[in-house]
DNA sequence: CTGAAAGCGCTTACAG
DNA sequence: CTGAAAGCGCTTACAG
């Protein structure tokens, strides 16, 4: 059946079918223009022939390269980001899959060079749009996409020009301080993550913000690279503080594994002494002793989100689409009491 | 500098340069057909206008994809998995961007799947060649590529008509083996990972092999899925033995959790009572409480082997190609006294 | 509703 | 060494 060495072209379906090569496209894409008599009988030869559109060419014809980009700052070496990312990509990728698209992804050091890859790939009319992750305080990406009109779509904040997948991270610490405030807890310790992220921001201020609501006290972190050392390190620090606080929140598993290490070392016991919390579930937290209460979240929701704001944008409609994902739900576990 | 809105194409230059297209384009790759005088012009011009070859064009004219295609027949949910293909996706990515190669990935449900992945891209032209991962028995892959002459290399195992990234399994075990022995262990238990893969079947017989030479006593488990669970189930299994083993060996991080988790509930310790040691390092083999002994061993490092692989080929040499990997370094830690 | 033609932006034989 | 032309395999206006 299938044709051997060669593989068949439009052309050849047309000779088969003894339609013109304009035909067989219209027909195969299912467009007006034939009648539809003659499209069952080209798609039957197609199929019969094991026909598949070439990528190229369809893309030269169409300038569509039926490609999303999607490129990564090269997340440091933590365990979180390898988690985060490859689940995120998943999500992305049977998205795109299911509407024949492909994803181009790459890896680079820093954002300047994120800029440059997303110029260049523009450039080579790689791709059709892009996913724009960890989004930063006076980000340089959104206005560069702006420029040569490259739609996008960004996780975690909202930008001019871009459609966005929001999370609502001030009702997550709200229900992380909740769930303190109700077991007993009254000097909460955060252990944030790099300031030059929105969300970092947003969750501190809404820290703070929700800590005084609630009348408790706040201790927040120095920002930390979300290193399991950064971790131990900033818990260390807090601990020496004359209100030591009895409770601590993570921004990720990375940097709780950090300060439970801190904790053995000061011959601390969780839930007994200190209760610890983190803000991004993984499989560390339920392996170790105690348990870790953590956020349930599903990274590879947020990567279909994004996927799907992008592929069901007609005409660049993406610029103001805006999909609020739910709020993760809270495990708790052993470390919480 | 840059042109405005309309992306100059190779006519562009070709006008503003004062030559045919056909000239550009031999410039712009560096073929001979052009004076050197004339070269250097033509590169001016087109890098004031901010040319980018067009992938689509380029891949259509040339009937080359430049683009590397890898399946992976979904993980499972564990942690295991993630890293390890996050890691190997990075190495490859890393080696296909300097040469100007793009990634195409896809995930599935399983190896059926993925061969229809397979003739798909192929049909489609997407991509030049493929990278196989966990090779089996019986593998359904390597005979289809051979028949659409799709160009292919696996890891951790060879095929005929491939190129393969090889690790020495049986080095792995004799290593791990001497270790225990040279600490006085007698009777091993090694929980092994899904005997439908061929490097488990390997290294199940490098564990046999290797455990009589040495004169000691092999308990080799029913094959797992690398799942905690079956982790610990295996673990049991072993206890119950009225030949009780000294010591045990994973295959992974993830079946070596549920192991930890399986004594603690039969009330040994480690290292007093038993040794553990995983075949596959991690961050949680660092975290846990004693920290495990494990091969310490970079899986972008397989990814990028396999892409430089595919990418020196010239004239499909692939086939014959064989990159053999150093045997990973065994760290020792905690676990084994 | 249908068909033949032009064109997407390159590369590469092919004559000069 | 150089240039103009054909062609890669599609899609899409454009006349009938």
């Amino acid at each position: 059946m299938t044709a051997q060495g060669k593989r068949p072209t439009i052309r050849d379906i047309a000779r088969n079918a003894e339609v013109s090569p304009g035909a067989v496209s219209l027909a195969l894409n299912g467009k007006r223009g034939v009648s539809e008599a003659t499209r069952e009988r080209i798609v039957e030869v197609a199929s019969s022939m094991g026909w598949t559109a070439s990528v190229a060419a369809r893309a030269l014809a169409s300038s569509k390269a039926s490609a999303v980009g999607l490129v990564l700052a090269r997340p440091r070496e933590s365990l979180d980001a390898e988690r985060f990312y490859f689940q995120f990509i998943c999500g992305v990728e049977s998205v795109l899959t299911q509407h024949n698209q492909a994803l181009v992804l790459q890896m680079v050091d820093d954002i300047t060079e994120e800029v440059s890859v997303l110029r260049a790939w523009h450039g080579q009319r790689r791709v059709d749009s892009v996913i724009l992750v960890d989004p930063r305080h006076d980000d340089p990406r959104p206005p560069q996409l702006r420029a040569i009109a490259l739609p996008f779509v960004t996780v975690g904040s909202r930008f001019a020009g871009g459609g966005a997948v929001l999370i609502d991270d001030t009702a997550m610490i709200a229900t992380a301080l909740e769930h303190l405030v109700q077991r007993g807890r009254r000097r909460v310790a955060y252990v944030c993550g790099m300031d030059t992220l929105q969300h970092t921001q947003r969750r501190q201020h809404a820290f703070l913000e929700c800590g005084e609501q609630l009348g408790i006290e706040t201790l927040l972190s120095n920002p930390t690279d979300y290193s399991e050392h950064s971790g131990a390190e900033e818990t260390i620090r807090m601990m020496r503080r004359h209100d030591v606080p009895d409770s601590f929140m993570f921004d990720n598993e990375i940097l709780t594994l950090g300060g439970l290490s801190a904790v053995v070392g000061m011959n601390l016991r969780i839930p007994e002494d200190l209760f610890f919390m983190s803000l991004e579930d993984s499989p560390v937290c339920r392996v170790v002793t105690p348990q870790v209460t953590a956020f349930l979240r599903d990274p590879s929701v947020l990567g279909s989100a994004a996927a799907r704001l992008l592929l069901n944008d007609e005409e660049h409609l993406v610029a103001d689409r805006v999909e609020k994902l739910d709020t993760p739900t809270l495990a708790i576990r052993a470390s919480t009491g």
